[in-house]
DNA sequence: AACTATTAATAAAA
DNA sequence: TTTTTATTAATAGTT
């Protein structure tokens, strides 16, 4: 865009491409916070270069950004009703973007009463206004809290269990490790029925649908 | 940038803005993707509209450049993973609690001024108090906000390696059993001793302290 | 990094 | 909205 036009392509040069980087993704930068700026949009810049190093930018917080991103991108796949199996995640996730819609209706509401609509309705209406707003927002930031309280105590009961799990799990290797080395000792042949081995592997199938589902599904209940 | 030059703020005029957002959303688009065609760079970005509408752009998968930020945050976060981790949501709590006594006591003495006194202070004082009240606010709700994000990531990824720890154990378990029961069976004069016994009980026990009634079911499906 | 010669982006107007 | 146009901003190639 200068001295002489480029065309947009891999450039070859490993030195110019370096350099054009650099310059290129302050612009970018740059500019992501102007129009944040000048429009009041929130805006999250995630760039990984060709050798991995991470540079970002958000206007507000990434990570509440990547969220709402994730939240705005359910909505949009909602009749696609596939992955139910994580129902406690799914409706958790859906109260929220319900109140999330709601939300964002209501402020369209707002919006769409134009300054002088605003002027005619008088102190008293809009002391009203401010009221419904209010009461909203700490509606949604109390159900906001509340959602994260149970879902980090749910995680960490889960690590509770899990973390129990695998103490008695230890313990039982270890004696039959120990078990094992003290028959080792007085066996002198070998050979194994069909049986045994097919009791142990539906045994141990059995506790690992249970991990996998039922204890979601339990700890599920925890969000009405 | 044109026909005259502006200052970097919002835009006071709503068509004005609109226009603005639109025309800059475009060429910031334009630019994210030449940055990435150029360098061999993988952006994504994401810009929310004032009245809540998304626009993205991502050079290759936004989900997959999202785990991958997530991925290199966690890195920058926690390079040893519990420690670290602790002291930083710590710290993190103690500057929340820290905000959280700053707000209050900002409002305290916003309640000692009386009446008079906030009358005397005038619109222009009272719009800069409100400013250093909200901008309290949003702080504290922002780094609230990351702080449950970031505590949920991390039990999320302590979940995940407890999960895998625990079915090597299992395996490491099933493969001792498979092993101690093929070497019980071919002992030549002695039967099991009583301390193996002990050992399979109590492999069987704990396993079915695991499973409640459910797996009991399908317990008894795999000893019909 | 710094410096231009150019092209690209865009504010205001239509 | 989109197009036009007058300017400013960004930047490719060079030093």
């Amino acid at each position: 865009m200068v001295r002489q036009k480029i065309q947009i392509k891999k450039i070859d040069n490993l030195t110019a491409r370096q350099v054009t980087f650099s310059k290129r993704r302050r612009g970018l930068f740059k500019k992501a916070q102007e129009l944040s700026t000048l429009c009041d949009a929130d805006i999250g810049l995630i760039v990984f270069s060709a050798t991995g190093k991470l540079f970002e930018y958000s206007s507000s917080s990434m990570v509440q950004l990547i969220e709402k991103h994730k939240m705005q991108s359910e909505r949009e796949n909602m009749d696609s009703p596939d992955q139910l199996q994580y129902s406690n995640l799914h409706s958790e996730k859906k109260t929220c973007t319900m109140l999330s819609r709601e939300f964002v209706e209501k402020n369209r509401e707002l919006r769409t009463l134009n300054g002088e609509e605003l002027q005619a309705l008088g102190l008293e209406e809009l002391m009203k206004l401010e009221k419904i707003v209010e009461g909203g927002i700490s509606r949604v930031l109390k159900i906001k809290g509340d959602k994260f309280m149970r879902e980090i105590s749910s995680l960490k009961k889960k690590e509770a269990q899990l973390q129990e799990q695998n103490s008695q799990l230890k313990q039982q290797s270890e004696q039959a490790r120990v078990l094992n080395e003290f028959e080792g000792q007085n066996a002198t042949e070998q050979g194994q029925s069909a049986d045994s081995i097919t009791n142990n592997r539906s045994l141990v199938n059995s506790q690992q649908d249970y991990n996998d589902s039922d204890t979601s599904l339990k700890l599920g209940l925890a969000f009405p």
